[in-house]
DNA sequence: TAGGCCATCTGGTCCT
DNA sequence: AGGACCAGATGGCCTA
């Protein structure tokens, strides 16, 4: 994943993405020299290098280094600092500016592409933005279910997608993310589409749809994010293509898969079995995927029902964990970009 | 108030 | 020489 990061930094995607942006140039030239932000001219000034000191004090130093200064550290070695002039100082002010700059520029360049990542993760949030070190976790983990889906077949919806998905989150990302795939905007919609399922598959709960539980109802607070269509949309193309090749035993033939219109099937369960003991799958040992404990798990949402009822059936209390109020800023999505390409960029792979 | 996250500055290293 | 990259340090902001 740093190479994810280093690849999505290296300078000529960023600096286009930056440039393409169109206010970096004015953000650093109002930013650079003392004009900086508070901590940074702040620091600049507490933390200058010796180079920004007196120019005279500076060679003192080294000179009494050398001459009295057995016991104390080594003389410094090679070419000895020429004077700080005036002229060299503002040479060096300036040159610090400039790499200020850049070095802004390129922490910009990551974020922006550590934004891009954000957006193409399975659940996207502009205010409950994933911090930096749980996007990479969770993009790992998101490349790596998928791989899972390709190399084996497993159904995107199924228990242990989300589990992939999850894994070594933080509780809040896992909630979030929990969240996010199992709950939206058109949950309402899911539900009244999966009432008109044709061949009367369970829809969620797993590919057998195994019997749900939830666990306590002193639960964690309300999933906060939420997936947006075009997710949908990906899953949905996504084990379309999959299941061509491998239909599995709880879907309809995938000739009977309709065009998309909207969200149909909800593209994940989450069984809320996630303080079950979890066995490494033996695709995790042979990844060597880092060793997460149970902790996380434990503490996951279990969306208890809610009081206000629901749909009946084995599946009736995920749908009424539907009922949750989603905060209205996280349901407002705009663009949500290319994970459906590289969705069926993957599905047009996996069908050649 | 502690801890997490973040932006920024900075100096060092490597590369062109 | 100059730019990119990196890691350490620092302080601000936010939240539990």
């Amino acid at each position: 994943m740093t190479n994810l990061i280093t690849m999505m930094s290296k300078r000529g995607d960023m600096s286009e993405l930056v440039s393409s942006l169109g206010w970096l140039e004015e953000d650093l030239s109002s930013q650079d020299g003392e004009e900086g932000p508070d901590m940074g001219s702040n620091r600049s000034i507490g933390q200058g290098s010796e180079d920004m000191e007196d120019p005279e004090e500076d060679d003192d130093e080294d000179d009494k280094a050398g001459i009295d200064g057995e016991n104390k550290a080594p003389k410094r070695r090679g070419p000895k600092k020429k004077k700080m002039t005036r002229a060299r100082q503002e040479r060096f002010k300036a040159r610090r500016s400039k790499a200020n700059a850049r070095e802004r520029s390129r922490m910009h360049g990551l974020n922006d592409a550590l934004d891009v990542l954000r957006k193409v993760m399975p659940c996207y949030s502009k205010t409950q933005k994933l911090s930096k070190i749980e996007t990479l976790r969770l993009a790992r983990n998101y490349i790596w279910a998928l791989s899972e889906v390709l190399e084996n077949g497993q159904s995107p919806e199924s228990h242990g997608f989300v589990e992939m998905l999850c894994k070594g989150l933080s509780q809040p990302t896992s909630n979030l993310v929990a969240g996010c795939l199992q709950l939206g905007p058109s949950a309402p919609m899911l539900i009244n589409k999966l009432d008109e399922k044709p061949c009367g598959a369970p829809a969620m709960g797993g590919q057998s749809g195994h019997p749900l539980v939830y666990p306590s109802p002193g639960l964690p607070s309300p999933p906060y994010g939420s997936l947006e269509a075009s997710h949908l949309l990906h899953m949905k193309s996504f084990k379309a293509s999959v299941y061509e090749q491998h239909p599995s035993p709880n879907e309809c033939g995938s000739n009977s898969t309709p065009p998309y219109d909207g969200p149909l099937t909800p593209p994940l369960s989450i069984s809320g079995n996630y303080a079950l003991k979890q066995e490494p799958s033996p695709h995790e040992a042979e990844r060597s995927y880092p060793s997460h404990p149970p902790h996380y798990l434990s503490s996951l949402p279990h969306y208890a029902p809610s009081a206000v009822g629901g749909l009946p059936g084995p599946q009736g209390h995920l749908f009424q964990a539907s009922r949750y109020e989603l905060p209205l800023d996280i349901q407002a999505f705009d663009s949500f970009p290319p994970p459906h390409m590289v969705a069926s960029q993957m599905g047009s792979i996996y069908s050649e």
